[in-house]
DNA sequence: AGGATCCTCCTAATCATGTTAGTTAGTCCT
DNA sequence: AGGACTAACTAACATGATTAGGAGGATCCT
């Protein structure tokens, strides 16, 4: 049986609300970090009781959970766009990229392996491309070649790269401009000071 | 005036049990993770009710920022030992050494500054080392050059150096020697690689 | 010795925050 | 009209950090 359209427009107001409650959550986030976001900050920003929430979001880590898969793909597209033809360097994407990431990700192990698993999703190991001592991952037409392959390094990398994410978007920048930037001109050091 | 010996012996049993309960702290933030204890966990382990901590530390962040400066020194220590007269790369080390800072410093601004200011009193930064696209931090015999010369990118170093160091003791390794091992052999991969 | 003082721990209570239970008013479909 | 569904509400609860206030023992001073 196909939907029908009123049925639409319910969908329609209970998305808008949704999208109504991250943008409060990701205010908030820029005002006290992420970390310290409570549900009466948001709700009271979207002129709701905290319980209301949960009509919308299984629980705050949900929003969570949410408000990083905005900045992941909000940042992907970025990083593709940054590193178009230029040759990177994982490493310093890490550096730039380290903080905010564990703000959100502190919370509890099942959150960290449900962001691992959908960054795996994108970024898919491809050794034999570089030498056996660099582990590399692509992202589209980015190659990303990491110094080191224990798993520990692995997460690393992933920890690093999805930080940066969240940072560029925590920093007021949307489209990952601020990450983007960065990047850049540190793949123009690093291809001036390595011959890369 | 001076202080009397029976004085000494009150202040003895007084920094004994400081002692006592912050390995108490590691004890649990090894099982569980620095970001999951619980004052509840530590006095349980201690023997003794969660506000009588109080009379100790005054407040479970004070806990918090003694743990931290019991890991940065030892591995502050550890990062000399390991870099004694070979070059480092500290993109390298900022990758190995990530995670774990952030689990720590999540809490609330004051307490990122605080520990900002006491990783500054170590680390100086020297420009005229390098090339001026460089910044570089030393400390000590280390020389830690960074790309990038943003005040971002050097809390980004700042952080990640950190959170090795933390993330080295929560390793159930208090000398540090995890990260000791994982930082020579990143600049062993790295002297090969680049010819450093 | 004996009272004053201090220190450490206690119990009880408070506050903040996330979450659940149960209810109600409105909307949609037939 | 009437039944089903939805999104909001209030009330209550669980947990965890913190504060208030007091008891008991060690220490100090005369």
């Amino acid at each position: 049986m196909l939907v029908s359209p009123s049925r639409d427009r319910a969908a329609e107001r209970r998305s808008a609300t949704r999208r109504e409650i991250l943008d409060a959550s990701w205010e908030v986030a820029h005002e006290k970090g992420i970390a310290s976001i409570t549900l009466k900050d948001v709700a009271d920003r979207v002129g709701m009781r905290p319980p209301s929430l949960y009509s919308h979001f299984a629980s705050k880590n949900a929003i969570y959970d949410a408000m990083f898969g905005q900045a992941w793909q909000g940042c992907l597209d970025a990083l593709r766009a940054a590193t178009d033809g230029v040759p990177s360097d994982p490493r310093e994407a890490m550096a730039v990229m380290g903080r905010a990431y564990f703000k959100y990700a502190v919370a509890d192990q099942a959150r960290n392996q449900l962001m691992n698993a959908r960054i795996s999703a994108d970024f898919q190991p491809s050794p034999e491309a570089y030498a056996p001592s660099l582990a590399v991952w692509e992202l589209g037409r980015v190659h990303l070649a990491l110094i080191g392959v224990t798993a520990e390094a692995d997460l690393d990398l992933y920890s690093a790269v999805v930080g940066g994410l969240v940072d560029a978007q925590l920093a007021n920048d949307p489209g990952g401009n601020r990450y983007a930037r960065q990047l850049d001109r540190a793949i123009g050091m690093l291809a001036d000071q390595f011959g890369l």
